[in-house]
RNA sequence: GGCGACGUGGCCGAGUGGUUUAGGCAAGGGCCUGCAAAGCCCUGUACCAGGGUUCGAUUCCCUGCGUCGCCUCCA
């Protein structure tokens, strides 16, 4: 049983699942309007271990994550470059996948877009509206606050702490709104923006209303878990709660919330402060395995730190890690270490404690290792087995980097034969061409292994 | 102003009321090696400051200082 922290309850419970065998998750996914961040990409590293985790366990897993394909943002680039807001959408949507393509992200099963929701989502204004929890006003309708008793179980803070915070804060269009923390659920269009018909004036909808709708659609009520940044946490979230309950139905079950990366002097990164680091550019420069790593070593609720000291470390750590399946290859087909694997998921079950699984991970290789010297090749084999497993079940695939060219490894022939024939001036050649070429070479009793650094 | 998180060895980053007090990276020493690489072993004696509780606190409580997040679009 997963033990997991819970936003709303502010606590590490069970994850009660509704239907025994089965995880329905809700995935807030990207506003397609730029290219993907560092954040967009701890946020579904994060969430991708987790369903990686889950399904290893046996769980049939259901996640589903959106794309708001209809946005301000979104209006606002199109004008700015005066381009077709769809042209945007769609260019945006495949960087997107491409990059999480890169990372080892597995596709969520269900990719719902808002823009294929809109009947869904004026259909459930409309009830709120005629439920008097909802109100038009002269620029959309927007829901009231007041008719949902408990707003502000993910914020944990009374409205009125909320609105007299903020400092010199602006409380948007307070003064046509019933309460000032009311939040729109139908914008009106201007003239030429996209909009959509509904009985209240053509316009688009809410951020917070895409959301409810096609979760509700897909997972139905109660499902077992809503995630995303902390960012989210409020007012995207509550909001989206907010929704639900004035509609009399059962939302999300437990909510998590990842922590932010934040840059070198540990603030977050942010449009406005002008540090934020491009996954694309992330991607190109290092091995994607490499940023998996770095937040398999920091818990998933800490902020992350992310510098190229950082992801540097994490390569070499890498390095360690190919070079351990490499060398241990020939051990491949032993069972995993029971009591290995049973460490795993004790830590993995308190709540995602992925900072022990790498340190179990680093301990067995090592042991492995060992093994290895000293020709104990049961152990190895387990134990082998044990850290590849692990490794699947959390994304992290090792390189054996054996897939050289045959001149390449007619070289590795040479330098053996160099080497036996005491030939060293041959062997050391030998050995500088193949590395000036990038490769790793391993040479021991055994011979020389070749592989891809 | 409200709510919340945090301050750990050269860097990153877990964790814990006390005996062997993660792990990664980097550094120094050693073993192995023809020399390297890879691997293994050893070393560094860390917990913001000041009080308090306790037989004992880095870990609990209080205060102070510092940092960060949310309260507005945001992963």
């Amino acid at each position: 049983m997963l033990n997991l922290y819970d936003t709303a309850t502010q606590s590490v419970k069970p994850l009660a699942l509704r239907q025994p065998g089965s995880v329905s998750i809700y995935l807030c996914g990207p506003t397609v309007y730029g290219p993907p961040h560092l954040g967009h990409g701890r946020a579904t590293l994060v969430y991708d271990i987790l369903r990686r985790y889950l399904t290893w366990t046996g769980l049939s897993v259901r996640l589903v994550s959106n794309i708001t394909d209809i946005d301000d943002k979104i209006i606002e680039r199109a004008n700015t470059e005066g381009r077709l807001w769809s042209d945007i959408t769609h260019k945006c949507e495949s960087v997107w996948f491409e990059a999480m393509g890169k990372l080892g992200v597995i596709r969520p099963t269900d990719v719902p877009h808002a823009t294929d929701y809109v009947q869904g989502m004026v259909d459930m204004i409309n009830t709120l509206v005629s439920d008097d929890k909802a109100y038009v006003t002269d620029d959309g309708v927007y829901l009231s606050i007041a008719s949902v008793p408990d707003y502000g179980l993910l914020a944990h803070q009374s409205l009125d702490d909320m609105l007299s915070g903020g400092g010199d804060r602006e409380v948007f269009g307070a003064s046509n709104k019933r309460h000032p923390s009311d939040f729109a659920l139908w914008k009106f269009s201007k003239p030429g923006e996209p909009s959509w018909p509904s009985p209240w004036g053509d316009g688009r909808p809410g951020w917070h209303s895409e959301c409810v709708v096609m979760s509700l659609d897909l997972l139905g009520e109660g499902f077992d878990l809503h995630c995303g940044g902390a960012d989210l946490r409020f007012p995207h979230h509550e909001n989206e709660r907010a929704q639900a309950v004035a509609l009399g139905k059962t939302f999300a079950n437990h909510w998590m919330h990842n922590g932010f990366v934040v840059d070198i002097e540990g603030e977050k990164m942010s449009k406005s402060l002008g540090n934020v680091l491009n996954l694309i550019d992330l991607l190109e420069k290092y091995d994607p395995r490499a940023y998996r790593l770095l937040l398999l070593q920091t818990h998933y609720r800490s902020p992350t730190r992310v510098g190229e000291e950082n992801i540097d470390a994490c390569v070499s750590a890498l390095a360690g890690l190919d070079s351990f399946a490499a060398r241990t290859s020939a051990h491949s087909n032993g069972t995993p270490d029971p009591t290995v694997i049973a460490q795993f998921i004790s830590a993995m079950e308190n709540d995602l404690d992925t900072t022990t699984v790498m340190a179990l991970v680093f301990d067995s290789v090592r042991r492995a290792n060992t093994a290895m010297d000293i020709g104990d090749v049961a152990t190895v084999s387990s134990v082998r087995a044990a850290v590849i497993e692990i490794l699947g079940a959390l994304g992290l695939e090792l390189s054996l980097g054996d897939d050289i060219d045959a001149d390449i490894a007619t070289k590795g022939v040479a330098l053996d034969a160099a080497r036996t024939a005491k030939d060293f001036a041959a062997a050391d050649a030998l050995r500088d061409e193949l590395q000036s070429l990038g490769y790793v070479v391993e040479t021991s009793k055994d011979g020389t292994r070749i592989r891809r650094g």
